[in-house]
DNA sequence: ATAAAAGTGGGGAAAAGTGGGGAAATATAC
DNA sequence: GTATATTTCCCCACTTTTCCCCACTTTTAT
């Protein structure tokens, strides 16, 4: 499982080095659309089972159909090459505002991978609020 | 299964090929009418599945005559050439207002094929609405 | 200090995408 | 029925993109 937080560059061609800590889990890996302006990474595992119940929802209504497409045709399989990078395609990385300079974090069960301006910026923000954040936290009993 | 958006133009002839990543489940393959404007395209397998289903509902209501009538009357076979292309017939073309330039986005178990400024405009309104679909992943317990 | 591993960049072969010519099949005209 | 036109389909050729490999630099470990 996924903790830390690394700082890589995406190369000319749209590749990412994928944290050597990380790397035996992720021979397969899913790329998708995240929330707050930052790319998810599942292992294909991983995906697979949310990808399963997503695919299972009903096309006769609208806001499935939106939902699916976001998700679903927001991700992309990525196999790891020999150096132990991902192509990152260009449609998620203009999603993510992403340029050379990036953060990836592992949170557990996936990767986040973000502008490491936008990082910068957000982590500030988080660090100012992590008190009163933490009161959510009560009701899950932590 | 079918993840993932490319981008792929259509000929003077009216072809368009299919994304490398999905050809080897498609040899035989059925496109039809879909909904909000685009095209669904299923494997063969998917397509027999999915008709009969349709083909079942009642024909007391008019709704669901209406939904065969576009589905099923609007579907036709299309085979893949030697070089992973398929021939996508005018009044389908028509129908989902393809110009040259079309994305196809992979939805698990069918693929949509959209006109790119179509595409844009209804991804661009969807993921602007990502923070509230979000929410909807409680329900099917993400 | 040296060796090993990780990260980065780029060249070249292979695959994918695209466009078009021409044969075979079908349709239309005389 | 034959000849001409039109459409469909298969193949070839060109361009672009992707993928794999090698090489160099930087960081980490001993």
């Amino acid at each position: 499982m996924f903790v830390g937080q690394y700082s890589h560059n995406i190369d000319s061609k749209g590749r990412m080095a994928i944290p050597a800590k990380f790397r035996h889990e992720l021979k397969k890996a899913v790329v998708t659309k995240g929330l707050d302006n930052c790319l998810f990474l599942y292992s294909k595992k991983e995906w697979d089972k949310l990808a399963e119940k997503i695919a299972s929802l009903p096309i006769s209504k609208s806001n499935t159909r939106a939902f699916s497409r976001l998700m679903l045709a927001g991700a992309m399989d990525v196999d790891v090459d020999g150096q132990g990078r991902v192509i990152l395609p260009e449609y998620l990385r203009k999603f993510a505002g992403l340029n050379k300079q990036t953060i990836i974090i592992g949170l557990y069960n996936r990767l986040e991978i973000w502008d490491e301006k936008r990082w910068e910026k957000y982590n500030l923000e988080n660090e100012k609020n992590s008190v009163s954040n933490a009161e959510a936290l009560d009701d899950i009993g932590v």
